[in-house]
DNA sequence: TCTATAATTCTAGATATATAAATATTTTTA
DNA sequence: TAAAAATATTTATATATCTAGAATTATAGA
């Protein structure tokens, strides 16, 4: 739980705003087309569809935020679905707040 | 008060490292010559020393801190003091709480 | 096994940040 | 008012980040 390192992803809209989006799933992506739920997250396509950039930018993004904990991943076949990590994005505000 | 501008200046050792000094400048660094309390926060001097890096990077991270809001400069004479903004620095967290 | 699809990784150019030396500014004091 | 001290700004270089295209990998289905 480095603060820098995590302030480092926080330091861009676009990851900001995938953490965002992953809060409601529902409201913010149409539905899978293999499983009828978000218990697992997004998948990158639809991310990349919402965020308006490369697939290979938005790929890097979702892998830096993975790499410091923010994200989880799970692949369903040739699916990689990303949700937040609720645990760790408590504990860096929670870090915030007694370290800075 | 945006959240990317100020992760951006969150992004960086150095300058959480000063944001913490400040909320205990009685322990972090020697008392100051010209007056006897912290009240306006401390001297650019006493932070470039501490954090061992140059007088003009100091500076230009003082004013990155300060351009966000996150601290607040007060001249005294030839000094400039820096102290903590609370107010800001509660903003933020609460804001990351909400937005992210 | 060949092909299509989804995602990742590699490569590269453009832009931003880190950092310090040099210079300028502000203020005090001799 | 000239020199000294503290800070800020300018300039410059090295490194990092942003971003996309191309190449690669993984998986599913024909």
């Amino acid at each position: 739980m480095d603060i820098v390192e995590i302030s480092k992803v926080l330091a861009n809209r676009t990851r900001v705003n995938v953490l965002k989006w992953l809060k409601d799933p529902e409201a913010n992506f149409p539905p899978h087309q293999d499983i009828d739920h978000f218990d697992d997250g997004v998948c990158v396509g639809y991310i990349q569809d919402k965020a308006g950039l490369s697939q290979s930018t938005i790929s890097t993004y979702l892998s830096a935020m993975q790499n410091v904990g923010l994200i989880i991943p799970t692949r369903h076949g040739k699916w990689t679905y990303y949700k937040r990590n609720e645990t760790v994005i408590q504990a860096y505000i929670r870090a915030l707040g007694e370290n800075i």
